[in-house]
DNA sequence: TTTGGCACTCTGATGACCAGAGTGCCAAAA
DNA sequence: TTTTGGCACTCTGGTCATCAGAGTGCCAAA
């Protein structure tokens, strides 16, 4: 797509921004009259006319306004909002409340969540932070009943686990600690692969252990993020005007169903780089799935990474209608991914 | 509420759950066709006014045929429909459908919501098992950099919490297993109130540690769950017909809202019985909120409490309309509370 | 290249109309 | 006393025609 005119531009600009704030498809004769635009209707109409002719607007019927279409909003998205800055007292109170909140990932999460619903008046999800590839940190081993065994195994990224299990033979708290203290021992920074070749040296009775540990992290390296937070879905019910029950219908599978989530959420973990503390990193705007999820026809989702390469990283994301304020949004979703980052360094401890 | 004559019960009982099928206000001489019964449209009409007379029923419009009201259901729900039994082979297979899982509770629950979503085609709740007064069990510092340590705090139920904190001064990872084990030692089994008389004989660093652990399993005990797992919103928003967004707003907004959730929960927990592992106990049906809840207006909720008194206890529930096939939901609930109960007997040692 | 004018078209609201379904009531039958 | 058949009445929901309003496309003039 070749750059447009100026002017082209910034009538596109307009259309976008008053049908997301009206929901009615816009005219000519509207568009001059509001903008007090320098130039007549007839003029107007021709140069929307033209961008029709584009690709970026379309005709709900031939005699109503112009909407955007998706390719519209996208030239609108990557080339003319730019990524606006959040405004001061907006940050501010996005950071207080991050400060108030204890020192606690859980309690971040559900802050960013709710944060970003919000903000953006939409669904919002926000995964835990996760690493790559796992390592082993610390096992506990604590009896419970006969042979049952609670297993609780914290990871690198700060990640707590924790399965029962059932041991082939009953051993009293004193024992399981002993067992648990030699398993830390020789798996101390281990990956799940490494504890593989390690578990060769163990005892009968170690080995039962640990290779549930080794599946627990193999469990926990598969999967994109530990846990997803979501939250706000009730914006998702009166914003796109319940126009096709179906839409909604297909919006709220997105949010429940985790497969689908994960997918999107890896995505750009792959594919973006993940915002600095400092705020200046990419977001990524999903706009009606791109032919790639079907599940996303008529909706959008803005999308950011945080944390550092190496150590703990996690996605967030909006979710709403395609008609949706994107320079509201997107400055949103990083400025609160930047947060998340700087408190990743404050925890994890790498400086940048 | 008088009882009412056996023919009326009938003619109820079929009213209800022809509505709740189709959907469309039944009239007089539908009935008497469908049902085959042995009397004129003109007697079922007589019969109707009455059961509308008695509040039961009511019209739509003058012209229309009855559908049930909220008292209505009620009286079909707690006279009529009685307690019945799931089908076996669907036990057969919610029983398969556990034993395939893990013993791992984090599963369970999922399993229990996808259940209960599923069999009832609306959404689902369950809160993981809680106590009402914590224990200690046993606790874990890992140091992450710096003065920063991760709190890891096992729960007499099994719940682990995590914490981060920042210590006065920092130490080292071995310095901070000592701690951990004379704090275990002391604080084995105790109570948050407890804990907090132990805390006078502690040295100041451990006293720093200690009022942290004290004041997380206050925030545990204060909570009716320690997280509530939910699903099956997709089912929501198709079974109302939409009639108004705003009934749906509104049942979203009761998954979403945790408080609120949490009071409804904790009422079931307060005045019902857990449902034994024998499958006999008793569900809560909640019609349209009963006048205390506003949000639950048009909708209603069959709700059950599973694990023993004592120990590890959670609540789950079944959102739906208020036209809700209540004899399936009713037996669905009660079966997946009982299956709950037992895996938590199994876990807890609690032998009945 | 821009502008004013004009014919054309499509939506959305309104009101009339009609078939269908259900009720309430009454008098007759059981 | 209860049940039944009959009948007039009423309200919904769909269809159709109508009409004002808004917006377009096109053309000729500036």
């Amino acid at each position: 797509m070749p750059d447009l005119s100026p002017r082209r531009e910034t009538i596109l600009s307009l259309v976008v921004r008053e049908y997301t704030a009206s929901r009615t498809p816009v005219g000519s004769k509207w568009l001059v009259q509001k903008y007090d635009l320098q130039m007549s209707p007839a003029t107007v109409r021709a140069e929307l006319a033209a961008l029709e002719e584009l690709g970026l607007l379309c005709h709900p019927h031939p005699s109503a306004g112009r909407l955007p279409t998706e390719e519209g909003y996208r030239y609108y998205v990557h080339r003319i909002v730019g990524e606006p800055r959040l405004p001061l007292d907006e940050q501010r109170r996005i950071r207080h409340q991050f400060h108030q909140a204890r020192l606690d990932i859980d309690q971040w999460m559900q802050l960013a969540v709710a944060i970003l619903a919000q903000s953006s008046q939409s669904a919002a999800v926000v995964t835990a932070p996760h690493m790559r590839q796992s390592r082993f940190k610390h096992l506990e081993l604590i009896s419970t009943q006969g042979r049952l065994v609670l297993l609780v195994l914290v990871l690198g990224s700060g990640q707590v686990m924790q399965q029962m299990l059932t041991l082939a033979q009953p051993l009293s708290q004193e024992e399981l600690g002993q067992m648990a203290e030699r398993l830390n021992n020789s798996c101390q920074g281990l990956s799940a692969r490494e504890i593989g070749v390690t578990l060769r040296n163990l005892s009968l009775l170690e080995l039962e252990v640990g290779s549930f540990v080794r599946e627990m992290m193999t469990r926990a390296d598969e999967r994109v993020a530990s846990r997803i937070y979501s939250g706000g879905l009730g914006h998702l019910l009166n914003s796109p005007d319940l126009e096709s029950g179906d839409a909604i219908q297909r919006g709220v599978r997105v949010l429940e169903e985790r497969a689908l989530l994960e997918d999107v959420l890896s995505w750009v973990l792959r594919t973006a780089e993940p915002v600095p503390c400092t705020g200046g990193g990419s977001v990524r705007v999903l706009i009606g799935g791109e032919g790639r999820w079907e599940e996303l026809r008529d909706w959008s989702m803005v999308l950011a990474h945080y944390g550092l390469a190496g150590h703990a990283v996690g996605a967030m994301g909006v979710l709403g209608p395609t008609r949706m304020p994107y320079g509201r949004v997107i400055s949103s979703v990083r400025y609160v991914a930047g947060v998340l980052t700087g408190l990743m360094n404050q925890v994890y401890g790498c400086e940048d």
